[in-house]
DNA sequence: CCAAATGATTAGATATCCTAAATAAGTAAG
DNA sequence: CTTACTTATTTAGGATATCTAATCATTTGG
């Protein structure tokens, strides 16, 4: 397209700063609505987080270095936030039995179920995401699995379980275009919309590969 | 397609549901970065996120409960914040003109350059936006607008002056793919790659129209 | 002119978040 | 097997962030 054509060119900021101002948009909704969410079960978005992270995981007895990594907080903060959440009776801290440094933080029955409503507090997001047509949907999903990749690349954020980084993923491997990928774990073609951002089966690869 | 067919709208979550956590984890990237980006300045990430505001507005003397809106803080907590900033002379404090029991607030000269700095912290997402192809990028960025565009109707999210709620604008009006949309406030033709997020031009119109 | 609404601040409480230092336990090199 | 380093977590200290609720001042509506 020429420049000359299109007069919005001179006057906009480039498209990716203003998809950086949108993405800073949505994560202001999402911090004032956590703390609408969370608030209401007597939590603090951090402690939410953490909830929520815990019932994520099948092992029992997380660190707590886990957890700061995962919620991107210094370990000191997350000591902190452990501690209100004793308190409240929602999780318990051991020792680890394998490494007598470390703790190991589990839910207990009543964190279970506080977990639960505090995983769904996002949900105010589903009407906004619904209003996408499925091809947008899955295309705008796509773009979010490659930026997130490209920030776990940077360190910028945790490394999650997802497909893109999987020993067991094969990208563009199938000339169909709704499914060109292969997962050799379920043994089966997949296309963009179901790539997954936290794999429990995941096993990282040495070296990752783009869809 | 068939659900027999795929194998994975077995297993995964809804698409929605993972576009949600995906946007959770850029929000867990924004936040964690925007400690380190405005702690080099000796700033917080409100007090940064305020120098930001003032800055996009060409008025001066912003009051306090349109900076609240804006960041979706209390207007409580707003003034705590304008109040550390005061501390260390990046803004001016004065009661407003037209109306006593308000106040106007405006960068200070240092304010001014701090502001400068505070506004380029996100740009660490600048990569990891441009790892998509220009076409994901269009795509992606209109994902954005009518998410936010739906977030703004159920009062998410402030309302900001963008296209899709504006009364100069008109909504897929032209056969031409590449740019269906009119702006008759600069009349022309433009495309889901123009949408503007904030407008000052922009005049809110009584009955939005989507894209 | 008074009641109700609005704009801002203050009070009081808890949590967030950092850095830096302290404690304790594993690990590796001689 | 002991010293030195590393790792996991906690404490300490300090500056906000953030909320709700109450307060004060001003404006607006009737």
């Amino acid at each position: 397209m020429c420049p000359a054509e299109n007069p919005f060119d001179q006057i906009n900021e480039p498209i990716a700063q203003r998809t950086i101002t949108g993405l800073s948009k949505i994560s202001t909704a999402l911090r004032s609505q956590s703390w609408q969410g969370a608030e209401s079960q007597g939590l603090t978005p951090t402690q939410g987080q953490i909830l929520t992270f815990l019932r994520s995981t099948s092992e029992d007895g997380i660190r707590l270095s886990a957890i700061a990594k995962e919620i991107a907080i210094t370990p000191a903060t997350a000591s902190d936030a452990v501690s209100s959440l004793v308190k409240k009776g929602l999780v318990s801290r051991e020792r680890a039995k394998d490494d007598r440094r470390a703790i190991a933080v589990c839910l207990t029955p009543e964190g279970q179920k506080q977990a639960e409503q505090a995983a769904s507090w996002p949900s105010f997001l589903l009407d906004a995401v619904e209003a996408l047509v499925p091809e947008e949907q899955a295309v705008f999903y796509k773009g979010l699995t490659t930026i997130i990749r490209t920030l776990q690349e940077q360190n910028k954020i945790p490394v999650s379980r997802m497909c893109v980084t999987c020993r067991y993923f094969n990208a563009n491997v199938y000339d169909d275009e709704a499914r060109p990928h292969h997962c050799e774990l379920v043994d089966a073609p997949f296309g963009d919309g179901d790539l997954r951002l936290d794999c429990p089966e995941h096993v990282p690869s040495e070296e990752s590969s783009l869809p």
